[in-house]
DNA sequence: CTGAAAGCGCTTACAG
DNA sequence: CTGAAAGCGCTTACAG
């Protein structure tokens, strides 16, 4: 006899001795269940190690069991770390990720116009993507508990985690003042593609916001795109200039990173000549000496997603959507120093 | 009037004229539907933007349009990169990409036992996660075309794409050799739980071959936790050893990373002092000036993926499982030179 | 080429 | 407390 393929909710119930109806009942939780009759489902159900068909329970009305997670893309530092907190989350619960991955404009528009996650999951995390406001309507037209991390605040009235940008641009340039510093440039990152990004445009506002308390005005500003490389050709870019600033300011460790490469190649010593700060607390900030202003990125994810789990849970007690702000923290490291 | 939330295939039926059946046939592109006919039936779809219910269509029969994705964990380089390039070509053709992260043994035993993929998706792709002999046979009971990516190859045919790790190994430590070196240490990773990792057991396989032809036996290994924590740890150990090696073979670019922490900190100088050499191709060697052999990460995701869409694809021709083995590829830079 | 109909495995009013 | 039955939105033989 060849044994069948898959247990279904009639086996259980046979063996059960009861309906279907019941033993849906009792593998849910849900009252009308005598006890005993719980019991004999539960164990039953267990002997034959059987697992409720997600798509024939959700087709019933039932959830999916799987949430969306939206990000710009997966292979870099803060987008991986905070899938990571998601993923550990998600999995204590046993609820399933579907990963939607954006990296570019056409991949973002195809997204928002098709809405493939749509019937899909029961709830969706936005991960930093900027949306349009057609892009929101969209999202809403999805119908569903959405939570937002980083990036612009949503509209609406809906949950968003995150830092404070524009404050951690500001601590950043604070600690260049508060050690000296008068003379700051910045480089700064920009989409090739001209998408504004939120947290691009809060530490540049941050970075002026603080400047401009210093009565220091019209900064030494380049714009590279994104990466590694990008903070490179930004610093290539300051030093091809006929006077060097005492200390730069860059969007990101990514940035600065490449730019401590460029100043290495070059024979700039740091933080001798020039000190370099950056923004997020990347594991190679600390190889390489970077001063930065840290932000806690798995803890956001882990955030995000036990917010999405509660609006998940039926039993949870109702909440107004919260908006959580997390401390950024600066690290002293070797790249910053007075000037001479 | 409220808006139905959703299209479903019998508003496309009746927009075009036709029974469900010939939508269904129609959207799956299967044979049985006249040019014409098929051809109102799409730009009926289009204009009501018109999705079919995966759960609807998977009880009835069709695929999920899902394929799950096995890492050990999503927050390091290697597997973020891997998962990028896995989410990149899944996005061509609208498969959706269930994350599934193993970060310990006890995740990893639970998602054996409890085999949550089950009735979920149409496909698997496990990336580097160690097997046991039971666990092979759990994922066998899924049922579903499975690819492999690094680790271990499987027992049985079934597809399997990575590097040569232990060649890799030899390239390095080749190298090392090549340029005078004699005296070579290895800082091996290992895992804090026992688990045996395939690459892990590469890796120093080939460094003890490539020494073992060279006539040189019974080498310095130090062996540490993964990471570059661990690195650091490992340099430490060697450093607090009578004789210094002249060059260290790192089992990857981030334990070579923590090593040239540790060798700064210390105040030895690279590769004045000592040569040290990693595997992968980290981003940050580029930044560390680390010499190291490369593999092409990304690639393997993205070959992986496409040997599963090829798997689920009905049209595409049968053929044998394939075992693919990507080139490994020599990058020297600054952290290598002659003894002296 | 096209459609009526059975059935996929559940959930949930609706009756007992 | 328990069950018969409708229905979720599809796919696929089976008839025309």
């Amino acid at each position: 006899m060849i044994p069948k393929q898959t247990v279904n909710m009639t086996d259980v119930a046979q063996r059960s001795g009861v309906s279907i109806a019941s033993v849906s009942r009792a593998l849910r939780g849900r009252p009308g269940v005598s006890p005993a009759t719980r019991a004999r489902i539960l164990s039953a159900a267990r002997d034959l190690s059987y697992v409720v068909s997600p798509e024939a329970s959700h087709l019933a009305g039932g959830a999916t069991g799987r949430v969306g997670v939206v990000v710009p893309r997966v292979d870099a530092w803060f987008y991986s770390t905070m899938l990571a907190g998601i993923a550990g989350e998600f999995d204590t619960v046993g609820v399933d990720l579907v990963l939607c991955a954006l990296p570019d404009a056409t991949a973002r528009h195809r997204f928002f116009e098709s809405l493939p996650l749509r019937r899909k999951v029961d709830a969706v995390i936005v991960v930093s993507v900027p949306l349009t406001a057609r892009e929101h309507t969209r999202l809403d037209q999805l119908g569903l508990p959405t939570v937002f991390v980083g990036g612009d605040h949503p509209d609406g009235n809906q949950p968003w985690v995150g830092v404070d940008d524009e404050l951690a641009a500001q601590q950043a340039v604070g600690h260049l003042l508060r050690i000296g510093h008068r003379d700051i440039a910045m480089i700064q990152a920009g989409d090739r593609e001209g998408t504004r990004w939120a947290t691009d445009e809060a530490r540049i506002r941050g970075f002026h916001r603080q400047l401009g308390d210093a009565g220091l005005t019209d900064p030494n500003v380049v714009t590279v795109e994104w990466g590694i490389d990008g903070g490179a050709r930004g610093m290539e870019i300051l030093l091809s200039r006929p006077l060097l600033p005492t200390a730069v300011f860059c969007h990101s460790d990514e940035i600065a990173l490449g730019a401590l490469r460029t100043l290495r190649k070059s024979g700039v010593s740091v933080p001798q000549q020039i000190s370099v700060i950056g923004v997020d607390d990347h594991p190679a900030a600390d190889l390489s000496e970077l001063t930065t202003v840290a932000q806690p990125v798995r803890e956001q994810g882990r955030i995000a997603a036990q917010q999405v789990l509660a609006q998940l849970d039926p039993e949870a007690p109702e909440t107004a959507p919260t908006v959580t702000t997390l401390p950024t923290r600066l690290v002293i490291r070797g790249s910053t120093a007075p000037p001479r």
